[in-house]
DNA sequence: GGTATTCATGTTATATTATCACATTCCTAT
DNA sequence: ATAGGAATGTGATAATATAACATGAATACC
């Protein structure tokens, strides 16, 4: 395993080149980035169990956002459960520590670009190639905080999700 | 019909006081905020027909952020269709045209406090009694759209909502 | 090592949210 | 008046998510 096969998986339907925008940062790719989560979980006292794991590398195997019905299907073609709760389960405990992030427009899951950082993530999707990039989002966040701060509320969690064009389809269309 | 009863509706589960955090702005309340739709209905040339109308209310009327098949429910009952396309189709057009929101991180809507003003929403939601407020989104959509354009995404529509605590359910737990 | 306790996995069943496809009716504009 | 389009209604189904409970694996404690 661990093979840099960077390219697509097959099956795939709607090919979104999901790459962060622009110059993608393969730093953290599949096999990296797995590695990366096991020592976190190491640390951290967390059980990445074998089902755990098996859902983090589609995640980021796909490269994409996928739902959770998508990740049940391949999970239990390997052998781990066929019901919807091995999937929501596995996907839960990403969410929760940080492997991966939900993108609530899509009801769908994506791989953490930036795992155990403690970052405030913003997503960006593209309306043409349905590709999501995970930004940076401290400015946004601060000021989301504030704008809360301003009628008393506090901020705990947010989701920030902006629907528009990625750099390569904008060129594409032009 | 139109009967300005402000009030709440009997039947509610989480009493959500779902007003505007702090110091609620009646200004826009159920009664007047139909007259205010009408209008605005007429000057755009839109048809804000029976269904469409009554879904209004019934956002209003619960002054939180209700289900569809919530809406749909009252609908029914009041002689509407008792299909899901009738609540789903009304509240489609109710936020395509800037009546309402959509809340995804509770897969609800809600009126929107300043229909045909042209603004740029967020949503603060409390996790305890559930209220939502629509606050003024506008520095945090700029954050939004500079961070998009570092990496050459144009952003067109956003989802902003974050997740807290509220004022007075603050002021309770201390 | 043995045992209690907790956590993780799996299953069945069901709940909740949302869309498709098609017939009919109502408006609107020639 | 009449053709075209928009709106409503229906039945059917898709897609997403959770509840409830049984079994099995890891851990903690003695
Ligand atoms: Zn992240
Ligand atoms: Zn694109
Ligand atoms: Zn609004
Ligand atoms: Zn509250």
């Amino acid at each position: 395993m661990n093979t840099p096969k960077d390219a697509v998986q097959p099956g795939g339907e709607p090919v979104a080149q999901a790459r962060a925008f622009s110059s993608h940062d393969h730093t953290l790719c599949s096999g990296h980035a797995l590695a990366l989560a096991e020592e976190m979980a190491q640390e951290r006292n967390l059980r990445l169990t074998p089902v755990r794991r098996r859902a983090l590398e589609i995640l980021l195997e796909a490269h994409r956002a996928i739902g959770a019905y998508e990740v049940l299907e391949r999970l239990s073609e390997e052998g781990f459960g066929k019901q919807p709760p091995v999937a929501y389960r596995a996907l839960d405990f990403l969410v929760d520590h940080g492997f991966a992030h939900r993108i609530r427009r899509l009801n769908a899951f994506v791989a953490c670009g930036h795992p155990g950082e403690d970052h405030a993530p913003i997503f960006l999707i593209c309306r043409d190639c349905n590709a999501v990039a995970e930004a940076e989002g401290g400015p946004v966040r601060n000021a989301l905080d504030a704008a809360g701060a301003a009628v008393g509320f506090v901020v705990e969690r947010a989701s920030i999700e902006a629907v528009g064009q990625c750099p390569s389809c904008a060129s594409v269309a032009a």
